[in-house]
DNA sequence: ATCCATTTACGAAACATATCGTATCTTCCA
DNA sequence: TGGAAGATACGATATGTTTCGTAAATGGAT
C-alpha cells in the first residue's frame, strides 16, 4: 500500500506548519515566520526545505527565480500518523488515555468542549 | 522552576514504557521485553540504559552484580510534557483539536467513551 | 552591459542517536 | 581455584539532523 513512513523531523514539522497555514510560500516567507519563534539562519531554512523537497515532503514551483513551496503531505494525515504513534509509544495503545490526558491537563474552551461532546455522542450512538 | 527538559528519544521511550509497567527491572528483563516488538542486540539496550542513567532518566541500584533500574521520570509527567508539545507543534495550540483527532481516528471502547464522558461532564460543570 | 540584492546550490561541520563488537569484571560452582 | 556464564564498560561506527559558510545563478535597475 505504499505506506511511505511519513516522519518529518521537529524542524520539518515547524516548516510544514507554516506551509499548511499559508498554503504556498517562498523560502523567505517561511523563514520570516520561523524567526518569530526561533533564531536560525536563512540558509538553514533553505537547506531544510531543499531536503524536504528531496524527501517528497513538499512540492515546489521553480519556474521563477524565487521558488514557491507547498506541503505535499496533508496536515490531517500527518496528525493522524503522529497521534497514532504517540498512542502506541506513550499510552499503551489506548486512544482514550491520550484523550483523558489532553483534556485533563490542557485547557479547552466551552465551545470546544461542546464540539467534543457532539463527536462523543456520535461515537456512542453506534 | 527546575524545568529540566524531559526529552526522551524514541528508543528511550520504549525503555521507559517497560520500566513504568515493571517498576523495576534489570537490563536483561527490559531487553527481553523489547525483543517482543523489535530486533536489537543486548548491548544496545544496555548502552541505551547507561546513557539514560547519565541523563537522569532512570535511577539504578548497582549494589549487586546485576544492576536494577527504575524510571526516574514519571509516566504522567512525561505524557503531559509530550502531549503539550504535540498540541503546540501539530495542533496550533488547541488541545481540543488533538482530542477530536484522537477520538475520530482511533477506536475507543464503550467503557472508555463513558470515562471520557465523565471527565467531560466535570469540565463542563465549571 | 554592469552592478547589486536576492536567491539557490552545495559542501562540510557539529551534534545527536542507535547500534554493536570487544574487553573487562563478577559470581558461582565443579 | 580456575573457568564458564552472564553482566557491565567502553569505544567505534553508521546514520540522521541541524547548522551555516561560500559560491554561483538570476533578474531588475541604472
Amino acid at each position: 500500500m505504499s505506506t511511505k513512513t511519513i516522519k518529518p523531523t521537529e524542524s520539518e514539522l515547524e516548516i510544514l506548519q507554516v506551509l499548511w497555514v499559508k498554503d504556498q510560500a517562498s523560502v523567505r516567507e517561511v523563514h520570516e515566520e520561523l524567526l518569530q519563534s526561533k533564531d536560525v539562519g536563512y540558509t538553514t531554512t533553505l537547506k531544510l526545505m531543499q531536503i524536504m523537497f528531496e524527501k517528497g515532503l513538499v512540492k515546489r514551483d521553480d519556474s521563477f527565480k524565487t521558488h514557491i513551496y507547498q506541503a505535499s503531505v496533508s496536515k490531517e494525515k500527518t496528525q493522524k500518523h503522529l497521534v497514532g504513534k504517540m498512542i502506541n509509544t506513550l499510552f499503551g495503545g489506548s486512544p482514550a488515555e491520550l484523550v483523558l490526558q489532553a483534556l485533563g491537563n490542557h485547557k479547552a474552551s466551552a465551545a470546544e468542549l461542546e464540539e467534543i461532546q457532539r463527536l462523543l455522542n456520535n461515537l456512542k450512538d453506534r
